[in-house]
DNA sequence: CTGAAAGCGCTTACAG
DNA sequence: CTGAAAGCGCTTACAG
């Protein structure tokens, strides 16, 4: 047996006894038909059980109610949550997501671009770090003329609106509740060189250790690059030294594992010996013992903010439209947890906030 | 300034000489159209960036391009795989992925499924556990007709192909090496009692055991239910019994790092009082200290198979095409870390794989 | 090997 | 408040 078709807008329209006009009208919350027909189309609609086809809608409308979501590391805790709440959102909005994983440094990452938005002509893109900052994506994205929302992007851009945490603010929040517990020997793992983040984090570091008048000990800062071995890495540099640090603020989570894994290898308690905290609250950090300390990016929040830019500015609004993108800041979250405590304290740490 | 208008296969036409129909055939490598006339007509296609709509050839041509992936923890990091490989696959066959976020539980989950298939009528889905053996879901899709790929259902169900793994075997193979370390006293914490691969690991583990003559020691049996608080207070049970064992298998990695994170809380050293074995290769099993022996899920190749399945069986194809849909089972790997070590040695484990 | 016509299922102007 | 017409940009089925 082939499979019944489904109906049709001139379906409902003949049933309701109505224009297709009308109908589109109702589906589409226009103004201007009265109550009694809409309910009547309405009706019909529900017993046909007609769903209007999006392939058409976007053909005739030039609107394809497709957002795309360009991402580079998949396993990156970061991306799940940008895209839980892009896709949530998305689902609010009648608008689905579209999602394409790339290499950051493919030699045709403008072709993979292209293809896809020439293809779709999705109504926006949402870009997440490293890609956000690729010329070479920006540039295929320009030529398309498709909007894009850049989430925690190097810089602002102002071709493009985008939406951030406040990565300094963030790490200065996590240095001060490390100086709070009485830390002054608190070493920093910075993140990989080329990303800004890293940048912003240590600026962080740097503001709240000034701001308790410690000086800056250059033994305690080593460059990492946000992965687990980086972390694991620093952490035996750390510790070798002669004047341990007592507390390690590790640029991301990953980081911060690899140093909890090198602590407990060398026989360290952590937090007795050692508090550590981290950035992004990964899954994994609240898996291992003890849970770490680390700030959460509110991801998802960014992600709905993300689509509801794109939503609300139409392709090729252009100049004309709304001046300049906006550039949004979202707030984070300090969460303390078990990794960081009391100078000396064997005890467990109190989930005192830094001043 | 208005951007400009992207080229349309008339364009293309018109600058090539031929009619919109040699067009297509171009583009679709379809058969008999003389080479110098495809030439001719690459060569515009090259000047003019034209690249066909997707819309529009949905439209006419009933097929979407489009793919759907159903996932309901966003956090699992099987979902990332599976993603992972769908996206790489689809973009190798010229299809695009979307995706979306239900929660297994919700009361308008059929609606919410029916919507997304109504709307953009994919040429197939992807269903991820637990989604892919709930009745809802699956009747919502067989109303639409969308024909659908089950990763890691319950039960291989006559009306789909699906994708799976030897969860049994697997389970077997980890006990095995536990057992060839030297270790009798094992214990297992088992997954969710509603999973089908709680059920199968569970087998696999009783298996080996028998097969090595080894008596099922119920005091060894926890149930769990796949969290990692879950694996934290099977391990508190288990490491609290007069007789502890010597080395335990959790059903999936986070209860194995619960079990670590007790261990660990406990003074326990790992391995060298006790072995640990998870499931999963998780981000997280490898962000540890010790790393975690566990089983690598091939969620990758699973997804791609599972598009190629979606690829080469075209809506409706139905009764008459391929008489009853495929059941593939892909080879799994063990990752033997440094949880697991010989009985009693304090040394590192030998990465020695079970007969 | 190539093409003229019809049609996919909607929305956009434009009328009334 | 409602509708008849044109058109979005392709593919299908049918001719030659």
């Amino acid at each position: 047996m082939p499979p019944p078709k489904p109906a049709t807008i001139i379906d409902v329209a003949r049933e309701a006894g109505v224009s297709i006009k009308t109908v589109s009208r109702v589906l589409n919350q226009e103004p201007g038909v009265h109550s009694e027909t809409r309910e009547a189309v309405l009706k019909v609609v529900a017993d046909l059980k007609y769903r209007p086809k999006q392939s058409a809608r976007s053909l005739a409308g030039g609107r394809s109610f497709l957002i795309g979501l360009l991402y580079y590391d998949p396993s990156a805790a970061f991306v799940g949550g940008v895209q839980q709440g892009a896709t949530l959102r998305c689902r609010e909005a009648g608008y689905h997501l579209v999602v394409e994983s790339l290499h950051n440094d493919a030699p045709d990452l403008a072709m993979q671009v292209d293809r896809m938005v020439s293809a779709l002509r999705p109504d926006g893109m949402i870009l997440t770090p490293p890609l956000c900052d690729n010329p070479q994506v920006l540039s295929a994205l320009r030529e398309s003329h498709t909007p894009c929302v850049l989430i925690s992007p190097a810089a602002d851009e102002p071709d493009h609106p985008s939406v951030r945490m406040d990565d300094v603010h963030a790490a200065e929040e996590i240095t001060n509740l490390l100086i709070s517990l009485g830390h002054t020997r608190i070493a920093i793992i910075k993140g990989a060189k080329d990303q800004v983040a890293s940048k912003r984090r240590y600026q962080g570091y740097l503001a709240a250790l000034k701001a308790h008048k410690i000086a800056l000990d250059k033994d305690l800062v080593v460059q990492g690059d946000f992965t687990f071995d980086a972390g694991v890495e620093a952490a035996y540099q750390l510790l070798s030294r002669r004047q341990r640090p007592t507390a390690v603020f590790a640029s991301n989570d990953d980081m911060a594992l690899g140093v909890l894994a090198a602590a407990q290898r060398l026989g360290l308690s952590v937090p007795g010996d050692l508090s550590i905290a981290g950035f992004d609250d990964t899954p994994a950090a609240a898996r291992v013992w003890p849970p770490l300390t680390t700030v959460r990016q509110p991801m998802d929040d960014m992600a709905r903010a993300a689509v509801d830019l794109l939503i609300g500015a139409p392709r090729d609004a252009g100049a004309a439209a709304s001046a300049r993108p906006k550039h949004r800041v979202l707030p984070h979250e300090l969460v303390v947890r078990d990794s960081t405590a009391v100078l000396g304290a064997k005890a467990a740490p109190r989930a005192k906030k830094a001043g």
